[in-house]
DNA sequence: AGTGCTTTGTTGCATTTGCAACTTTTTTAA
DNA sequence: TTAAAAAAGTTGCAAATGCAACAAAGCACT
């Protein structure tokens, strides 16, 4: 993913935050930034440390839905935080630059060329965004988890220009990504393998045929 | 939605699209843009007629996913155009423009300042994608039909700031929203209304409690 | 090498879901 | 206004799924 200071020097960086007014603000690990970010209209920057967001469901389980790193956008318009059980806290001391979003998109003629740059570099984030989460949407509205297994194993084949390919994540994690039963899973994907459409061994998969 | 050219008259769009070496397109009624959008980096804009975006899934039953009109953009960084079940066709007589992705981000001293407010465009539009989304990940990711009903109505309920609020769409388009079954979703509203948990006739829902 | 923690793998079972096949109601268009 | 099409509403049933509760394997740290 795009930095979103790419290309933007650091004297240059500086003078663009100043003109968007940005606010630097530090957090000690394991803070909650929702108070901070909250219903509020900013764009949240990850400038050092790291952050993760969290669902907590009504029984109180609590999972990891994105980790974020240095670099990386947060805010209403980008991530879940406009739901309750959603929260975003900080896995180490962290600094954040935070942006009203409404500033960004007011033109000024006197932005500099950084402005341009910092705006293209946004548009490619989002840009990227939309693009996975659309693969997402397309797995999730598969009904069933045969369905879902192999939508997704095909666009990382697809992917990798391979019937070969190793997962990016774990299998509790796949799970997670999939919204489906750890267990109904793996028993699925034991009837994939006795099927003969797949091969399996850890994360590394083989599409057959 | 923003319309990509919002703030930009006819005679500077001229201008605009010639610095983004844009290329205007017309096509009949009823033919696929696949071709020329494909797997390439194009953004599409509808600029007159209107266009649907189609899935065709194995066993051959086409539903619609998105409706799209006059401004609205597409392209395989924004629609879900890099799977071959999908389509997108026009509805009617239609003209599109397209511009090179990569050409947008190549960033140019030269470029006008409605290339900013094109940018701004652009991006306001991504972020709300963004935004929906994620909301709609939110839904798609409950494992049962009940909170995935409940989830989406707790959130139309917020728009409308109201228990009461009417849907967007008729019950068979929702249930393609939330992918599930109709019937089954049927069968789990009346169970919600029979737990007294909403009250629904038509396309009005109420929340209790 | 041993301890605890995480991940993987498995199974039984109750419940939920999708599917098919209807009828009834509402909407649209001739 | 009436015929046709679309949407809403129902139901039985088989199949898929989530859940709980395990055991086994892998890994990390001392």
């Amino acid at each position: 993913m795009t930095n979103i200071f790419k290309g933007i020097d650091s004297g240059e960086k500086r003078k663009l935050l100043k003109e968007l007014e940005a606010n630097v603000l530090s957090f000690e690990k394991n803070t909650s930034l929702l108070r901070t970010v909250g219903k509020s209209n900013l764009l949240g920057i990850v400038e050092s440390g790291s952050v993760q967001i969290t669902r907590t469901d009504y029984d109180g389980n609590m999972m990891i839905i994105d980790d974020l790193k240095v670099g990386d956008v947060f805010g209403i318009r980008f991530s879940l935080l406009n739901n309750d059980e959603y929260d975003i806290i900080t896995k180490e001391d962290s600094k954040f630059i935070f942006i009203d979003y409404d500033f960004i998109l007011k033109i000024d003629r006197k932005k500099s060329i950084y402005y341009q740059r910092f705006l293209i570099n946004l548009l490619d984030i989002m840009s990227t965004m939309v693009y996975f989460q659309n693969e997402r949407i397309n797995i999730l509205t598969r009904k069933t988890t045969r369905e879902k297994l192999l939508e997704y194993f095909t666009n990382e084949s697809k992917k990798a220009f391979s019937k070969v390919f190793y997962l990016p994540f774990n299998l509790t994690e796949l799970a997670e990504y999939l919204s489906i039963d750890r267990s109904a899973m793996m028993r699925e994907i034991k009837r994939l393998k006795e099927d003969k459409i797949i091969e399996s061994s850890g994360n590394k998969i083989t599409l057959l045929n």
